[in-house]
DNA sequence: CTTCTCACA
DNA sequence: TGTGAGCA
């Protein structure tokens, strides 16, 4: 079960195949490994090389801004999985405080309140991104 | 032909 | 984000 993860990680695609598989621009594309949502290889040519991992995040991005999300929103989530991902070891041993529920809580409230907070542009959103959190 | 970086009548 | 320029 480790095979897999080591061929998803492999960055084969280059930028023209990424675009029809998920009806981006490259320029959005780029945009978003500019915010450091993906960090595709390069090849020896300087062209971006993208990994099957690469292309579920570029999906994943599309549906959360489908939903109403900014690019301030996304990168949150993702820091969130990030620190929640270098955290769990710590905290499988260590009790869980009542800190870390007020951490978490206050992470909440604020994604919930960038969806109001016109921040960015597009504010077709006050919908339902309960469901995500 | 495809992708890259940079810049904006 | 789009788009076009000028390279590689």
């Amino acid at each position: 079960m480790k095979e897999k993860e080591l061929r998803r990680s492999l960055s084969v695609f280059p930028i023209g195949t990424v675009m029809k598989l998920t009806d981006l621009t490259a320029r959005q594309i780029r945009y978003y490994e500019e915010q450091e949502l993906i960090q595709p290889q390069r090849n020896d040519g300087n062209r971006r090389m993208y990994s099957l991992n690469d292309i579920d995040v570029l999906l994943e991005i599309k549906d959360y801004l489908a939903e109403g999300i900014n690019m301030a929103g996304i990168k949150h989530i993702y820091e969130m999985q990030e620190q929640a991902k270098q955290k769990k070891q710590a905290d499988m041993k260590r009790p869980v405080t009542d800190e870390d529920v007020r951490r978490i809580f206050h992470d909440e409230l604020l994604q919930q309140g960038r969806l109001n907070n016109t921040d960015e542009q597009g504010p077709s959103t006050l919908f339902h991104t309960h469901k995500l959190l």
